[in-house]
DNA sequence: TACTGATTATCAGCATGCTGTCAAATATAA
DNA sequence: TTATATTTGACAGCATGCTGATAATCAGTA
């Protein structure tokens, strides 16, 4: 068998436990406590206003019962609010609040920077050929995940 | 800011999601109940016999507080035995079991076709480009991790 | 020898992610 | 209308990963 080191799956993880601790330092250095996985739930509410759980989820590839705990811990922080939806009483349907709406514009920057920290070993054109081939290979298997990416379907204005 | 889609940290995480779907799907095919990072442990203590806790942590770039519990499950499972070393009573030495070693030459080939099937939307010479750049990428940042790659230094004879 | 500092392992606690199960509400079919 | 299936959210439980703290041991020096 070849060395661990070669393995995608081992590299992989690798890089993707290093790019959580690169958001983690910039993020803390402008006075935010934010994971990833909350950044970009932040994202998508904000992209999608009244947006319910479910199809959040499917936006960014989690799977539906993560989803609540992340949720959950952006309305203790201030940065959503989240109603039963008076369509479908099953659905509950979140949105911006202003400090959430603050926080997002404030993060920004930091997280461009961890982006470019996290690639900072490879130059220009690597780097645009690295991003170009994950997206590619990302994509082929996204099928494969209990929680694959639903970008298309039925976004937001459900409430 | 960018779309999320196009973030180096976002399609990486969603990567590393499917990679480990489709090592369970895998290994689960060939009647193995096993974590990418139980593997990855389990092909280091068989290459460095003896090795203690630290070390193969070193080795696989875990956090030391992680790899107690993967080495708990990998004893329980029967695949690892671990001892007091008899050179420093603060450290736990570990060794393969026949079991462990059975396993592991059963999990080699469901292991590969794992590795392939996540790079399956790479041809020959992307998937080649793929993994040079992830390489780079990875070793460049290695210690802004808190875990990071320890390859060279001391590695097994503990006991 | 006694003290100091470093190292190894462990523990508590938090945050993803997963599998499975369940209840409530909705949508669809008989 | 009634029965069935689907959807949404929640829960229990397990396995990484992290931060921070603690205990035990070892290595070095005063």
């Amino acid at each position: 068998m070849r060395n661990l080191e070669q393995m995608p799956g081992h590299l992989i993880r690798r890089l993707q436990q290093i790019a959580v601790a690169v958001f983690h330092t910039e993020v803390d250095a402008v006075g935010f406590d934010m994971t990833p996985v909350q950044f970009a739930a932040l994202v998508r509410v904000a992209e999608n206003p009244g947006i319910d759980q479910i199809t959040l989820a499917g936006l960014i590839a989690y799977d539906r019962t993560t989803i609540a705990g992340v949720v959950d811990r952006l309305v203790q922080k201030g940065f959503l609010s989240r109603a039963v939806s008076e369509k479908d009483r099953r659905a509950k349907v979140l949105h911006m609040t202003d400090a959430g709406t603050d926080a997002l514009s404030r993060l920004g920057p930091a997280v461009e920077k961890a982006q470019q920290v996290m690639l900072s070993g490879l130059d220009r054109q690597e780097a645009d050929d690295f991003m170009r081939l994950l997206q590619k290979a990302t994509e082929a298997v996204n099928d494969l995940s209990r929680a694959p990416l639903r970008s298309g379907s039925k976004a937001a204005e459900k409430d």
